[in-house]
DNA sequence: GAGTGGTCTAGACCACTGA
DNA sequence: CAGTGGTCTAGACCACTCT
């Protein structure tokens, strides 16, 4: 037996580098506690502060050391478990996850076609008109076939070369579409600055050969292997708010995503 | 004015069919209350109780009527909100997203992967042996070149036809792989059957034209489109559990999922 | 048995929305 | 203005894990 009669050293195998974080919550501002915490946690698992190993000291323990209450704590920590960056076990505490894949880079394309304006990438806008729907569009859009929509066709390059064809079909008067707005800012930011709030989507990949037209377009020969994406956008009512279509060089992209896998 | 002294009957425009839905909360379940209560919001959208429109009174109203505390009937609301069916709107209240799109069914071919055995799919295990792990299977499972590791290559069929040609590798000693079962069970319910618990994985989805052998084995012509899937598997601990790259028939096959985007 | 996260309560005040 | 969700507190008991 030990002689000691305080808590001992504790540097115990999972040992906590916590400890020795320092977090400044300022609580004036109007960002949340819980927000602020997050941040911080997962700036510090980032920097390399919280390293992988096992880690965390308990949740009552540190709500005590931030003055929080331990709901508010839980809160941050939640929010980086479900990043996917802590694991909590039962009985044990929450540990930094190992992963070599630190950042989750988001979801597949949508956020590339998100993100996709003002700097490398550029859009060039083939068409853009009125039409009547066809009948996929129609479907995705959930209006009666030969609705008018207006249809677009984007050709978008990086590094000055072609890596997708995308056509959408957007309802009827949802927002005005001038072709150059659409080139320097891309679709997505013109529909949230006419205050549509996306929410979410659905999306289809696949693969066909390319052909005549689509091969001269990207610079691709007839019948190499495109990727094939359909996507139906929806806001936060449920209202479809654009259809895609749009085929992507497989030489030059590929989508790339995160799983978290939920029990 | 109505001559009335007590609230009117309320029928607003965003009626809340909620207060003629019962909800039965079973205190004495090991089920947690707030997920009794999502699953019988979830339920109720579902089943058409709650129609898409608006809905759902406020917070403090429903906890009462419930006989839960406000927090509680929040953390059931927003795991709906986080599955997609539910929206919020301070000031406004909470929404039945109108959606096409019921079902968010779950992400992808990982899906997929987990399902797929027993009913429908069946898989026919070509190879199955200890191997000197390539550069692509090290650099993803994070061991040295050349170092042993388990490679199958199965082939996955549905209604008796082929549509996809899996490669994986498998770190060594993690888990006995006979042949037999991997047919019979699949390799994600072996993992998890050896106490394995997956956490998340990451995809990298392409394309590309079909060599001779692949077109042989899935039933193609040489030089058709495949779609090519690369995924690292990590369980809980962020340790890899496995690497897959896996070609699928374009025209039997393609990767469906849903997006939900955050602000 | 000690320590952990998982759940739950009964309040409180604030920020935003809409009439 | 009244009503809504957003945040936060200070406790409580339970279930699980590990030693």
């Amino acid at each position: 037996m030990s002689p000691v009669h305080r808590t001992p050293p504790r540097t115990a195998p999972g040992d906590r580098a916590l400890d020795s974080v320092m977090f400044a919550l300022d609580r004036t501002s109007p960002v949340p506690l819980y927000y602020q915490l997050a941040q911080q946690l997962e700036a510090a698992i980032e920097h390399g502060a919280l390293t992988p190993g096992n880690l965390l000291g308990n949740e009552v323990d540190l709500s005590a050391r931030l003055g929080l209450s331990r709901p508010t704590v839980r809160q941050a920590v939640q929010s980086l478990v479900d990043k996917g960056l802590l694991v909590r076990r039962r009985g044990v505490g929450t540990q930094v996850v190992h992963s070599q894949v630190k950042r989750p880079l988001e979801l597949s394309s949508l956020y590339d076609d998100l993100e996709s304006a003002g700097q490398g990438p550029t859009t060039r806008v083939l068409r853009n008109e009125p039409l009547a729907a066809p009948a996929d569009a129609a479907a995705a859009l959930g209006l009666a076939e030969g609705t008018e929509v207006t249809v677009l066709e984007r050709l978008r390059c990086t590094h000055g070369r072609p890596v997708a064809l995308l056509r959408t079909y957007v309802p009827p008067a949802l927002l005005e579409l001038p072709t150059q707005r659409l080139e320097s800012t891309g679709l997505y930011r013109m529909m949230r600055s006419a205050g549509i709030v996306l929410h979410s989507a659905r999306q289809s990949v696949g693969a066909r050969a390319a052909t005549a037209e689509e091969a001269a377009l990207l610079d691709e020969k007839e019948g190499a292997a495109l990727l094939t994406m359909r996507r139906t956008a929806y806001d936060d009512t449920g209202r479809p708010v654009e259809y895609g279509s749009h085929v992507y060089r497989a030489s030059r992209y590929a989508f790339d995503f995160q799983l978290l896998i939920r029990p």
